[in-house]
DNA sequence: TGTACATCAGTGAACGCGCGTTCACTGATGTAC
DNA sequence: TGTACATCAGTGAACGCGCGTTCACTGATGTAC
């Protein structure tokens, strides 16, 4: 690659990392200005343009990359859980070591989904569906390899990732010491709906 | 009451008014200016300051409004399941009748719930939270009642709330056929939680 | 009831500010020969 | 390899805009006597 396509590259990584960057409990994306945004990145407000067209097109370009990370959490999730077992547990776990890793991409995950852009909560929605059928698959190779017959996969899954993402949000914002309490919390509110689903298979 | 301080409130409701009005899919609480609310309240902006000392003092008093509606619709579910039973199927109802009836008041508390503003999460969180003991409540009188013992009542009810509000966010904005299809969707899956916990307080 | 004064909700002009966007430019990098 | 030209990422000045907020005001309503 050219040297002035290497330097082009580097410019959009610091346009998104500034962005990434200025999130917080306090400011979602919808809050950050073009002007602001490339202050924070060490190019003129204009040179922007150079990159994206406008905000809208580089937050869409930050939950692409928030689906990336969803997408390699879950073949994590897997290959633990295949070593290991414990499929909740071990679910739980690695969501929380990527939601601490990943923080502010996750908080825009978080955010968009319920948040006030069209664009970005189609985007979200997106990927959190793609989520949810996967999980759904895996749920019912779960029940089948373990004889354990599962009431609606599909809903069940929703469930559990409602569940999962918004006890993902209210972490990100707690102090490292509750995430140990949530995280539990979560634990066995994923063992409710799992058993639920059994045992309404069962009748 | 005077007729000045009658006129006073008239003009505070129309501001409050006014901002419920600008809510939508696509607008939150977030997006509307001081200027905008006025116009649209029939004020010129400068009187907007006798009335709110900010645009957060004009919000927290929606969200207490918010709150005074839930309230009377959870005294409104209790009273219709004293009457008719089907505790799921009578709150699922109740709560979507008051959330078409209220769908603005509902979208700040749904909006504020994950937004942006700390005080806006603090007071929307406070709602929510005595939301969730009085179901915890509930749930423990019809568990004694029915003779069908229930594991943790309150991260059941956290869970239930989890998801009626996820559900409502999402009824919301979606068109009135799609509504009834949520709402089955939703009853199910507050089943699936409430068996789960009756089933691990079995064992 | 009438009068004189106080209160105060609502006003319009004015302010400075940060915003997104346009434009013509610069100068380093890339390309053709 | 050297030269002449093309490309294009990054720039700085400038624009018009809506914003929140201040201020001194007006005039209807309220109050004291």
């Amino acid at each position: 690659m050219s040297v002035r396509a290497e330097q082009k590259l580097k410019t959009r990584r610091a346009l998104m990392d500034a962005s990434l960057r200025q999130l917080s409990a306090d400011r979602g994306f919808g809050s950050l200005s073009l002007r602001e945004i490339a202050r924070e990145a060490g190019i003129a407000p204009t040179s922007f343009y150079r990159h994206f067209t406008d905000l809208d097109e580089l937050g869409l370009a930050l939950v692409d990359e928030a689906g990336v990370a969803l997408r390699q959490l879950m073949r994590q999730a897997r290959k633990r859980i295949e070593r290991e077992g414990g499929a909740i547990n071990t679910s739980v776990e690695t969501f929380m070591e990527y939601l601490t890793d990943n923080a502010n991409l996750f908080r825009l995950l978080l955010r968009e989904r319920t948040g006030v852009s069209r664009i970005f909560r189609t985007a979200v929605q997106a990927e959190i569906d793609h989520f949810v059928t996967e999980l759904a698959e895996d749920l019912e190779k779960l029940a089948t390899g373990k004889q354990r017959p599962l009431s609606d996969p599909h809903l069940v899954a929703e469930s559990m990732v409602v569940l999962v993402f918004h006890l993902g949000a209210e972490a990100l914002d707690a102090p490292a010491k509750q995430r140990a309490n949530l995280k539990e919390k979560l634990k066995i509110q994923l063992r409710m709906v799992l058993v639920g689903a059994q045992t309404m298979a069962e009748t």
